[in-house]
DNA sequence: TTATATGCAAATCTTTTGCAAGGAT
DNA sequence: ATCCTTGCAAAAGATTTGCATATAA
């Protein structure tokens, strides 16, 4: 049972269709790999499928994400990007630089399922943390706090 | 030492001036509720300054971020919100309809805050975690499954 | 006085949509 | 044969930017 299987499945039990385009952009979200946006992914596909419009690809990965076969999240940029990566884990976001960094932590997802269900809030597979990461924390201690530049 | 006091201090060490504009737009993101987005607080600005350009209420929210007079993330729609709330809390923003619990939960804090720094993360004052909150939760049961509309 | 901030309008960028033609079931 | 999908181009919506003018320090 292939990743390709599950999602015919899929989209057959919600009375989509099948096509080379969906199947074309699904293959380019694995293969771009970290976390891409749609326009990333659009030119992942475009090198097997030079045809293919953006309108089909934001509209397979908007499909994908509505079915819970891809996650999808907003950057800080505004930018959505989606994950192939269905395992629950958690992401933590850079609100400056956009990296994400994948953690598995069983005792963190415990904690956070059972607050966020107290508060009347059901988390999906991956919990998203929003933070800065290393990098840019020690380039804000540096240079952040002088002056703001226009 | 109001709130006013502590921003004019921030703008001042950052070596940016303190405007009518803006002081209006912190009172005024304040004013204005639960996490709005720039063109609610925009609206509401408008109220005592009619003239005031959205250019330059993008421009204050988006310094006053940059110094952390004010939180900010995007909304799954991709929106920019603001939080005037500096308090250190964690944010359940649900992913469907945008609504944001704030939660108080220091156990979550400190472990969330441990793990991230494991993973080579800084966790700002306010911890961001994206779910769907129990209302749209249910929803997606009743309807979600059955088919994508288009 | 002098660098910074504002207002306006135009530009930019991502994402969405209407519609005619193509394709899956 | 039917109804879903695609591609195209235009539209929409949020945010940013260039520039002349106004203003805080």
């Amino acid at each position: 049972m292939s990743i390709n299987t599950d999602v015919r499945r899929e989209l057959a039990a919600a009375g989509c269709r099948v096509t080379e385009q969906r199947l074309a952009v699904l293959e380019a979200l694995w293969r771009a790999g970290d976390h891409p946006s749609a326009e990333r992914v659009y030119h992942v596909v475009r090198r097997s499928h030079p045809t293919m419009s953006r309108a089909t690809v934001y509209r397979a990965l908007e499909l994908f994400a509505s079915l819970d076969v891809a996650g999808t999240f907003r950057a800080a940029d505004g930018v959505a990007r989606y994950d192939p990566d269905r395992t629950p884990h958690v992401n933590f976001e850079c609100a400056v630089c956009g990296r994400v960094a994948d953690v598995m932590d069983s005792r963190l997802q415990a904690l956070t399922r059972r607050t966020a269900d107290r508060a009347g809030f059901v988390l999906g597979r991956q919990i998203a943390l929003r933070g800065t990461c290393r990098r840019c924390a020690v380039a804000r201690q540096n240079y952040g706090r002088r002056k703001h530049d226009g």
